[in-house]
DNA sequence: ATCTATTCATAATT
DNA sequence: TAATTATGAATAGAT
């Protein structure tokens, strides 16, 4: 036994190599798990042996992560923890460009309807792809929206006409039973015109949907 | 002091989240530079920080690194060490088999949900870009039409109900006629205001709808 | 793979 | 953010 410290270089023993590499590599995916867990973060780890397989570990998506990363790159900011690139020791900006970004990817997506998608880099479509997707969120929000106070308008507007139908209803009751000394009658017919009807039913017209993206 | 076990999940506490993200993330960087150098393998490290920072650490290059993955994941390759997703197991042929498909299912729905989309040419970004929007198309018109027979439903029961209204005006202005004198005085002015029509009118704006791309 | 002795990493605290 | 230190965790070397 008697551990011993070791040198960080290259081990020539291939067996013990190997070995160490099964050790240390289980220990430093563990500890990537744990980083993720604890402090809720995302991590990709890839790591090639020196026969090629690949062991890789991602909390979240892989993918998002080498995407996230490459629009990093693109942006050119500096990152840290980069010890073989000596210059590269800064810290990367957050997302503080966000806004300036977006209002560029706008032009961009005037582009991607223009069929002009030539000159983008791929982060840059990944990016566009997003704001696609979240543009037709919002639109599709929107309409839920104006078609839900639609319907509550009409909702409305059906509890007033069934309590003037009911009130009605009574008065009329009450003209019929009390017959000859009915003080009241009732209000000629000043409302509900043809008009008022004509206009809903013309109204549905504009119910029609415009959809963003025609089959 | 008196260091004590903890439990593996997310620290609750800003702050010790942060200073154990900083501790951690060091040892974590440590401990893949160590591997790499005794075992001469290739390593990809990349950390998300939660306010976004980048941290990342390759011994050779981490684009290389990237790019080795994307094929390996291209090839259906079964991986080890992938904890979030149930790992694969790699003796099996049969389950390779269903690994491939597994991840080529997953990289479909990533690439639909505007991942992963590095490999893909022009005209299949074209493609995608087609699928993802007459698939969100697809699922706001059918919120549409659902909405839109619910107001229709409510149309028809307020005209049936203004209908009946109007037949009990009528019945109820015949009652008045017809019995002994007595006629007009009508409190009424009660019911059918100008309101209504105005609320009308007004509906029809509200039913304007958006457009796929906003100025 | 399993087992220690030992080094190493790090939680709590300043 | 940077030290300190006691403790838990990882692991080198041996089996």
């Amino acid at each position: 036994m008697v551990r011993t410290k070791i040198e960080i270089k290259k081990i020539d023993n291939l067996t013990a190599r190997q070995v160490t590499f099964s050790k240390r590599r289980r220990g430093l995916f563990k500890k990537a798990q744990e980083l993720s867990t604890l402090c809720d973060v995302d991590i990709g780890l890839i790591v090639f042996s020196a026969t090629g397989k690949l062991f890789h570990y991602s909390n979240s998506s892989m993918e998002e992560v080498i995407t996230r990363h490459s629009m990093h790159m693109e942006k050119g900011d500096e990152c840290v923890e980069h010890q073989p690139s000596p210059s590269l020791q800064r810290e990367s900006i957050t997302y503080a460009g966000l806004a300036k970004e977006f209002t560029e990817k706008s032009r961009e997506l005037r582009q991607l309807n223009g069929e002009d998608l030539q000159e983008l880099g791929m982060a840059d479509l990944v990016k566009l792809e997003k704001m696609v997707e979240g543009g037709l969120s919002r639109i599709m929000r929107k309409k839920g929206d104006i078609l839900l106070s639609e319907i509550s308008a009409l909702k409305k507007k059906e509890a007033k006409l069934m309590e003037e139908n009911a009130q009605l209803k009574q008065r009329s009751e009450i003209a019929v039973q009390g017959g000859p000394h009915s003080s009241e009658s009732v209000t000629n017919g000043c409302c509900f015109p043809d008009k008022l009807q004509d206009h809903y039913k013309s109204s549905d017209t504009s119910l029609k949907l415009g959809l963003p993206f025609p089959d």
